[in-house]
RNA sequence: GGUCCCAUCGUCUAGUGGUUAGGACGCUGGCCUCUCACGCCGGAAGCCGGGGUUCAACUCCCCGUGGGACUACCA
């Protein structure tokens, strides 16, 4: 391997849906792989389905990578425009007797198929006009001549080496009746062209490979390096589908994830170094490399994932942390406009959030000028006995000078003792008053955030509704 | 059916012939405590099976078994 070529990586993905986590694994590894070697990572979106691919689905893609900050160094490029290309070098292969047209319909060749596969025959195409001759028609393809003998070793940089045997391979489809190239072909092409020096990609690719080195060598380009990454798998071992939970990439920003957590959790998935779970990008650039790439599928795990967010959400800075709360408060239509409240309440929130979406529920009573409480806390909590202690507090907060986390655990110290009883039985009452619920932050952290006098229209509130409900 | 790949706790993994098989998620006992979390301390839980090779196999080889991928004019 020549030591000084720059490396050069790329993701290609077919823009008929939205990037899922499979897929961004595999650009977060060629992502790496390329920024580890200071190679460059190239984009290229292959649209070569007229009827499948959409622009709706490119953007959905740009905007996933762009979110992960998988930023590309080149692209992104779009197979279809450059179909020219693909069909000089079809009819290069034809005047090179190494690719022919084939006029089967696919009725005849699914007939021979199903045939094949009932008679316990290989089901490969049967080279029925490989010696024929034929010219272009309407509805002709052009097939690529295998060889009838011989083997094909990928030398794989993740599985190491695989031998096929070359009458395993049929003569494949490189140009439909279309005129578009399939996939097998255009992607030789564009990676040759394009100077990709490290295909890393699926492990469903890899039956693929020998068919693909063989058109490198028959279209006289340098064969680039191989690795294929195993797959994500669901909870039941079968491909990772919507039934196991969400797979898109953006469905995990609108649940409240951090892409920090996302990608932390992806490269984990058979990458590995020693006992580290947690790791920066920057780390990763430093350390990623294929050798410490695993061989065996992964079972996709949203526990945790979910443990890695909510450890990012404690690691993000408050600011940070604050912008990417914002939008999931700004949707339910709460008043985000005061910064030093906003800091408080997610300071209060962030280390018991596991998502955003979690933090921006949890912490709604901030912002209600009402606060809706919980019928069954109230019905607990919000009874006539704790009326006295509610209006006790209304008295004496406004007296509290020191309204900071240590003036506000002396008040409550001072107030318990006072009447003898434990905090216990006060805190609860009083979350409820200020929260509507039996769980929240700590009640001085909540009192602090509130403010004073938000705090004391609340329980105010509360001895009214304790009054109303005892007359009721 | 054929070809190819894979195999350490439930899950992600460390391990590269000699280890009490390590870590993490989850689960669980306890501590902390105004609730819930966080945090801290502890626990249960694993080398798919069978043959070899070797003084010695989780580690190497073979055969099973299990799982997966591909087998399109989809990528």
């Amino acid at each position: 391997m020549d030591q000084h070529k720059e490396i050069r990586t790329r993701f290609a993905p077919s823009p008929t849906g939205y990037l899922h986590v499979g897929g961004a694994r595999t650009a977060l590894f060629n992502w790496l792989y390329a920024r580890h070697y200071q190679g460059k990572f190239i984009l290229r979106i292959e649209d070569t389905d007229q009827i499948r691919s959409t622009e709706e689905s490119t953007q959905a893609i740009l905007d996933a990578m762009t979110w992960l900050g998988l930023g590309w160094d080149e692209g992104p490029f779009y197979q279809a425009q450059r179909v020219d290309i693909h069909r000089e070098l079809v009819e290069k292969l034809i005047d090179g007797k190494k690719a022919y047209y084939c006029t089967c319909s696919p009725e005849e060749l699914e007939e021979k198929r199903k045939v094949a596969l009932q008679t316990g025959r290989k089901p490969k195409y049967d080279g029925a006009c490989r010696e024929k001759g034929r010219a272009r028609t309407s509805d002709s393809v052009v097939r690529f001549r295998c060889p009838d003998y011989g083997v094909t070793i990928v030398n794989d940089l993740i599985k190491g080496a695989i031998t096929f045997s070359n009458e395993e391979l049929d003569d494949l489809v490189i140009e439909r009746a279309d005129g578009y190239p399939t996939y097998n072909f255009a992607v030789v092409v564009d990676d040759a062209q394009m100077g990709i020096t490290h295909v890393l990609r699926g492990d469903d690719h890899v039956n693929n490979t020998p068919r693909q080195i063989l058109l490198y060598e028959a279209l006289g380009y340098e064969v680039p390096h191989f690795g294929h990454v195993p797959m994500i798998l669901g909870s039941d071992k079968a491909r990772l589908s919507k039934r196991h939970g969400a797979t898109s990439v953006m469905a995990y920003k609108d649940m409240g994830y951090l892409p920090e957590a996302l990608v932390n959790y992806l490269v984990r998935l058979g990458w590995s170094h020693g006992d580290q779970e947690i790791f920066s990008m920057a780390e990763l650039v430093d350390l990623f490399d294929l050798n410490t790439v695993g061989k065996s599928a992964a079972i996709f795990n949203p526990e945790k994932l979910l443990w890695l967010n909510a450890h990012y959400i404690k690691e993000y800075s408050l600011d940070q942390l604050v912008e990417c709360v914002k939008p999931f408060w700004t949707a339910k239509e709460l008043d985000v406009s005061d910064p030093d409240f906003l800091n408080h309440a997610v300071d209060d929130l962030r280390s018991r959030s596991k998502t955003l979406v979690e933090m921006a529920d949890s912490g709604q009573f901030y912002f209600a000028d009402e606060v809706t409480y919980d019928p069954e806390a109230a019905g607990k909590f919000l009874t006539p006995e704790v009326v006295e202690y509610l209006q006790a507090i209304i008295r004496e907060l406004p007296q509290c000078a020191d309204y900071s986390k240590t003036g506000i655990e002396q008040f409550l110290r001072r107030f318990t003792e006072d009447r003898g009883v434990k905090l216990k039985i006060i805190a609860q009452p009083l979350r409820v008053a200020l929260t509507g619920k039996t769980v929240s932050p700590g009640i001085d952290d909540v009192m602090i955030t509130l403010g004073k006098e938000r705090v004391i229209r609340r329980l105010e509130k509360a001895a009214e509704f304790i009054a109303n409900a005892g007359a009721a």
